[in-house]
DNA sequence: TAATTTAAAAATGTCGACATTATATAAAAG
DNA sequence: CTTTTATATAATGTCGACATTTTTAAATTA
């Protein structure tokens, strides 16, 4: 949980590991931001506040916005395809019988990625991967509330198919309009969740 | 250098440290994308290249850019006056007898930084002071080239001041348009100091 | 009773030794 | 002479013990 101390001893015996792998993992979650640390006062999982919620939905969906822009200028035949492809399997499986929400999940993501991949930075696309992966645990309190609620899920297949004939016709302005929208959605909806905790 | 090798050993002697510190400093090297490691094989210097001091300078130029436009739409008061107070501090400096580059690097970063800072994300602020960073070998390169270049120096100070109007008068189109030249200016003649390694 | 000091307990961070893995060298085979 | 195999060397990464610091608890003082 966030705040929590995270013991040392108590983690070396949960994954039976020594001091130094389980320090540097300890590292590693720090540069992802999900953990600090302060000096000879040991680790703690990072806070989650509505302020940094919102900060880092903004930033995702600036960042993807200038991704998508770019991706119009630089895409190729290839990207297009890709985008195809990748939006149709997003369909499929929205349209199917049972949906797993983890499948739904990568299927989701791929398609995204797929659009953005058309810009050709690799720095960018870090970035952009380095802030979804923060924005993870609020979108997780999103997945709880609407785990099989089909109706946001048609808005968002509407979005979708909406976002790719953007793409293909290189509608710049009103693919980044819509997909700052699209990320910003379940904004709100987290707002309510964290105030509940 | 780039591509060199690492060795734990020699690291271990020339700062006189154990193992633990030293692998918790590399981890943090490794976040800044300045040191990469190989599973069972050690650590290395990261490579540069072309490609990499192009994507980098690109990026930072569009994140700069979406700064700006962002501060421009949430700016008050005080960051038109921290503005104007930072541009006071670096044209003042400019036009020293003697120019220390330390001193004038931190102005110029100063100057820049003021502009940005209204754009009130700190998401955002911290993803482009992270690709500030990753742009220092370059621009270490770029700084050999051009230390007490005048000229260069001269072209500058006008571009900065330039944007400082556009900032007090809003003028979005015209500042994200000077900011991503600004930035990208130095480019070219680094591509030329990279040929010559 | 509240605040301060002192002592005990627990936790962090560092170190050097050790086991494992990769690299370099030499020997053997084709 | 080249390629493969075997051996020796060197480097990495892991562990548990130890020293230092922080936190908790008890005791003393005002």
């Amino acid at each position: 949980m966030p705040r929590e101390k995270l013991h040392i001893r108590t983690l070396k015996e949960r994954y039976n590991v020594g001091t130094s792998p389980l320090r540097e993992a300890l590292s590693q979650l720090i540069a992802k931001d999900l953990v600090i640390s302060e000096n000879q006062r040991g680790f703690y999982v990072s806070d989650i506040s509505i302020d940094d919620l919102t900060d880092i939905y903004q930033a995702r969906a600036k960042i993807e916005s200038l991704c998508i822009e770019m991706a119009f200028q630089k895409g190729d035949d290839h990207w297009e395809a890709n985008a195809l492809a990748a939006s149709h399997r997003l369909n499929k499986y929205s349209e199917s019988e049972h949906i797993d929400m983890e499948e739904w999940q990568n299927r989701h993501s791929a398609f995204h990625k797929s659009l953005v991949a058309g810009c050709m930075s690799p720095r960018l696309l870090q970035i952009r991967h380095s802030l979804y992966e923060k924005s993870t645990r609020y979108r997780n309190l999103w997945l709880k509330e609407n785990i099989s609620n089909t109706e946001t899920l048609g808005i968002n297949q509407k979005e979708h198919t909406e976002l790719l004939n953007l793409a293909l016709s290189r509608d710049t302005e009103g693919a980044t309009r819509l997909i700052e929208d699209h990320i910003l959605t379940p904004v709100e909806i987290i707002k309510k969740s964290l105030s509940q905790l």
